[in-house]
DNA sequence: GGAAGCTCTGAATGGTGGTTCACTTCTTTC
DNA sequence: GAAAGAAGTGAACCACCATTCAGAGCTTCC
């Protein structure tokens, strides 16, 4: 019989593969998708430049993977949050807060996520996630309005501008290394995503 | 006496500048940024590829050109339609409803100016260019607050959030050669805008 | 132990496209 | 008309990096 891989081989090949997703994302994070060359990834890795080229099929491939995994995260949390307790004008305003403090506490990964220029295959997801991201929100308005809490609304609309409001507030305190007055910022933040929705004052 | 450029030939020099750079914007507006390469733009003006560099640099700054033109026309219309007749609020929703009619009258253009991958030296001019909008939006809302017409707010995150929400609501539209119901989508956009301003429900 | 098949290496390769430059063509000046 | 200098040409150049590949080093299995 010829070679197979063992099972401890197949668990080091994917810690391999995993190891190498979360170098790059670091590297991606920290210099952005375009100042990220393969070689500097690989030697982040620990593992020479033809190496990656085991993992995945292009550095395109790889990009994407790393933007797939740190982005669904997010689309992960901000959906819990979307379904979880309250009524939905506090579950929006929960969600938003969770979100935005996510990506103040990651600064740049979440640049990278939100706003840094890309390679197209990346800014392709970014569209994919973004879409994900209105659907959330949009679902979110339709409960509100269902529940008359929000006034009557394209919910789309609101969806649309509430995922762009928040990247764009984000991304200037995303280019400063560190914030000033992050609880302020939310506070502003999620009272203004209300105001959008047509959520009453408190 | 040596050479001396004449009046005519210095007005034909800098008509071919300008020729140049509305070919190069239209090439741009067509393909976006990535596709844009010097050849394609010289080729476009009729004239040959090193013949751009005796009127740029390099291709970063012929870009960043075309990129402050035709987004300078922008921020201008909006500031004259936000100091305008009306009262802040006014204002306010016709200015939005006139850039957002601007940008899906040319949508080529208007992708590439917001949300087009580019180089580094566009996306540069691009961040500047938004704080633009949001210094515009900014004085509108504090105007709008003074006269009591809009609550209390972070008029700076307001605005930004604007930024972002016209944005977002538009890269879809824009992405699509011919857009469906426009007049719904403005007055919705609209609608949105005033609601995250705080402006009363009409 | 050793054959077979795999992973890993890193220097060489190759495609792309911005930029250069020796040369041609046009303008100015006398 | 001719010298001097500028603009215009476009093929050649070159830097940059993703990608490849022949060989070295491991792992499996009999």
């Amino acid at each position: 019989m010829a070679y197979r891989k063992t099972p401890s081989e197949i668990r080091r090949l994917e810690a391999a593969r995993e190891h190498l997703v979360a170098c790059a994302t670091s590297v991606v994070a920290e210099v952005g998708w375009a100042q990220t060359s393969v070689t500097a990834v690989a030697d982040s890795a620990g593992i020479a430049a033809g190496s990656v080229y085991q993992h995945f099929p292009s550095k395109a491939a790889l990009a994407v993977e790393v933007f797939r995994r740190a982005a669904g995260r997010e689309v992960e949390v901000l959906g819990e949050v979307l379904d979880g307790e309250g009524d939905p004008v506090e579950r929006l305003a929960r969600g938003i807060e969770v979100f935005a403090r996510r990506a103040l506490e990651n600064r740049g990964l979440a640049y990278a996520l939100l706003a840094a220029p890309a390679e197209a295959a990346v800014g392709a997801e970014r569209l994919e996630f973004r879409r994900r991201y209105r659907a959330l929100f949009a679902e979110v308005v339709r409960q509100g309005m269902a529940a008359g809490l929000l006034p009557a609304q394209n919910g789309e609309i609101t969806a649309a501008a509430l995922t762009g409001a928040i990247g764009e507030v984000l991304v200037d305190p995303l280019g400063t290394p560190s914030g000033p007055t992050t609880d302020e910022l939310l506070t502003d933040l999620v009272a203004m995503a209300l105001r959008c929705a047509g959520a009453p004052a408190v």
